[in-house]
DNA sequence: CTTGACGGCTAACGTCATTAGCCTTAGGCT
DNA sequence: AGCCTAAGGCTAATGACGTTAGCCGTCAAG
């Protein structure tokens, strides 16, 4: 019986399609292997088994995120980028939800995990969106985890069917991204004008 | 040997309340039978099995979540709701992250699913707050799905250790909901000036 | 051609959700 | 009071899954 040529980039690749398609948390080790062609066990040597498996999907779905972004942002500052960061996020998202919802299951297991430098790496493309708005040094974290939070929550709600207006969802993100920029440019001067003119 | 006095109400709650202590995803059946004094197979007496279990978590969620909405908005308008609204859905979250996790998990099964009107009534609580900013009617759908998907967005990730950064949480919650009262305050007037004045 | 690490496989085990079927409890009815 | 039935416990059994142990063929390096 000839081998079936495995190793761990492939098998942890296969895993992140499988989940796109069925979701993560449907993903099983009997459904992998039956999709690659081998026995359950045979994973085993490739892979430390579940968690390990969803630590290296959430590690590739971050350095993918990460490539998209920086790809999505190459050359462009201030608005430009923040809408090309947003859509590349929420396209990576839609296009891979399994991949990404491994990643939100899956934390840092210690100093030296290389799960770290990959979501720093991810972090690190919108921290650099937002230089654009020259922002005071104290308010770029606000910022960055505000962004983040929107996004991801936006981009979750969306895949798991959260919406259920028939308002397209399209605009709403647009409208959502905007707001986001205003916001920001406003605060470019300190924004704390409290009320009313 | 003596009763338990289960019902599906009691179970469910404590089942909720074992999610928030160890985590909605490692909840089990055979936990909470441990938890309740009784055998595993009993709780099927009372509920129909794990998906159900979760489905009853997340009408609860939901409605503790309305009630908690609606309470903290009552007799509020303007920043002053939309502040407390905002509180009062991290607090939530915070304080029950099992339920709310379980919320997340569980979709409507149906037109007469309980689950709709428990979440209907919850994003209406958030509908009542941007209510008190008079936007058009057609950006009235945009602004809920922005102001749920930051809210939701923040609270998964401050619950799931995804903030890694020492600067403190409360400020950036804090910093956030004050962008976007000031963002939707701006909106009052059309947001569709381009880029730069 | 040999050889040894590598990568398949089968068999077996533990955990968990779920179902079937039994038996006691406890409250309502006569 | 005493019965009778529905409800709510329990034990036993099944099946899906993850995981481990140990066997045996493959295949590339010497």
């Amino acid at each position: 019986m000839p081998r079936a040529g495995l190793t761990a980039a492939t098998v942890t690749e296969a895993a992140a399609a499988l989940a796109d398609e069925v979701g993560f948390s449907q993903l099983s080790m009997g459904l992998l292997a039956e999709r690659l062609a081998v026995k359950t066990p045979s994973l085993y040597k490739h892979v430390g088994g579940q968690a390990d498996l969803a630590h290296r999907i959430a590690v590739l779905a971050a350095t993918e995120l990460g490539d998209a972004l920086r790809d999505a942002t190459q050359g462009r500052a201030g608005t430009d980028a923040l809408v090309a960061a947003a859509r590349a996020m929420r396209a990576y998202v839609t296009a891979h939800p399994g991949r990404y919802a491994a990643g939100n299951t899956v934390r840092p297991t210690g100093p030296d995990d290389v799960l770290t430098p990959a979501i720093d790496r991810m972090l690190g493309s919108f921290s650099a969106v937002l230089r654009g708005y020259a922002l005071d040094a104290d308010q770029e974290v606000h910022a960055l985890r505000m962004l983040r939070s929107m996004l991801h929550g936006f981009a979750v709600l969306e895949v798991e069917g959260g919406f259920r207006f028939d308002t397209d969802v399209d605009d709403s993100f647009k409208w959502m991204v905007d707001l986001v920029d205003h916001g920001l440019r406003a605060t470019r001067t300190p924004l704390d004008a409290p009320t009313s003119p």
